[in-house]
DNA sequence: TTCATTTTTTAACAAATGTAAAACGTGAGC
DNA sequence: GCTCACGTTTTACATTTGTTAAAAAATGAA
């Protein structure tokens, strides 16, 4: 399982006595398309790295659901509030596809960053990361129409684009599934 | 200094040893109303702790400014660029009035990130709790109405609805000065 | 106070987006 | 093939929000 971690891009900035000392706790498990991964309201005891597929994180209003996360093989995937804060979420984490993941407890990993000041730094980068992505994409909203922020989505994310059900990407981009189709058609 | 931290908010968790850490690193400095204290495309080379007035983070754009952050007493203050990732940021930071902050430079905390496991792990918390509070405000763009936001910001943050320009708050909360007037006129 | 400047509100109109319903397309299973 | 379920687009209309300009109100300095 340690030569394995080496080759995940999240891990690769970790010394080899890390990833060590990481992979004592880690499996590796995979999932059906349609899985709800995580649920709003419960606490989730796992944090996740996806190795291939893809998800959404989502959440629940009265008449919607809102998409506002999609990930993909790479990208790390656990309940905001689980790990923040060890309370139940307000997150749904669905795959879109068959999905193979490694895991690890959350409460092992809390073990590791108070035992290990490398893994510990290592968290705080990627909170950081997801942190810097996420204010971006606030003041985007701000600042672009919603035709535009199409346009980058569909630069920046093209495997995404053909991948993922257009009224997901409605919601993540803001918009209703209307007003998208009308960007798409050029109108 | 180290007592005078032990009453900082952000600070309280930390243990005496680690506060004697930092201590050493920390400066008080004041400045007046106006100030802009972090300039977009300089890399800054402070991180600051707000102990008394407000401030605002805004990016500006071909004919707007987007404020998409206020700071209140005990708020930390950084570019986010120039913290992260090293580079120029895409905010700049106003001073709403007169405020006393207290600094460190950015080189130092990282070598105590570097050192000393509890200040690292403090670190990464704050960043998880950045993360949290930025990503729920990008759903809340989604399901709730301009108004509704208008409403929570009122009853949250009743001191910084005194105190800031509506022209502020109106891009904070993504819509025209002309809307939020609309909204609050209750029509 | 008075004057000048800035902020906030109001008005009229334009543009963007939402809502609801129907039409269209596609793929799975019978 | 056919049908059903689901996703997407289109249409027509309603609503919200933006734009521009001007008036009113608030603020701050002399």
């Amino acid at each position: 399982m340690h030569q394995q971690l080496k080759h995940i891009a999240i891990f690769k900035t970790l010394s080899d006595n890390a990833l060590l000392a990481i992979s004592k706790y880690i499996q590796a498990v995979s999932y059906h398309k349609g899985t709800i991964l995580i649920q709003a309201d419960k606490v989730e005891t796992y944090f996740y790295v996806l190795q291939s597929g893809i998800a959404r994180a989502y959440s629940d209003g009265e008449s919607q659901q809102i998409t506002f996360w999609f990930g993909e093989s790479g990208s790390v995937l656990f309940s905001f509030n689980s790990y923040i804060n060890n309370k139940p979420g307000y997150e749904n984490i669905e795959l879109l596809e068959d999905c193979v993941l490694i895991r690890i407890k959350l409460a092992d990993l809390f073990n590791l960053y108070q035992g290990n000041i490398e893994i510990a730094n290592w968290g705080r980068k990627m909170a950081e990361q997801e942190l810097i992505a996420t204010e971006r994409r606030l003041i985007d909203r701000s600042f672009k129409g919603a035709a535009e922020r199409y346009q980058e989505f569909a630069d920046h994310s093209p495997s995404l684009l053909k991948r993922v059900a257009l009224k997901h990407i409605a919601s993540y981009l803001g918009v209703t599934q209307v007003t998208l189709s009308r960007i798409r058609a050029g109108k």
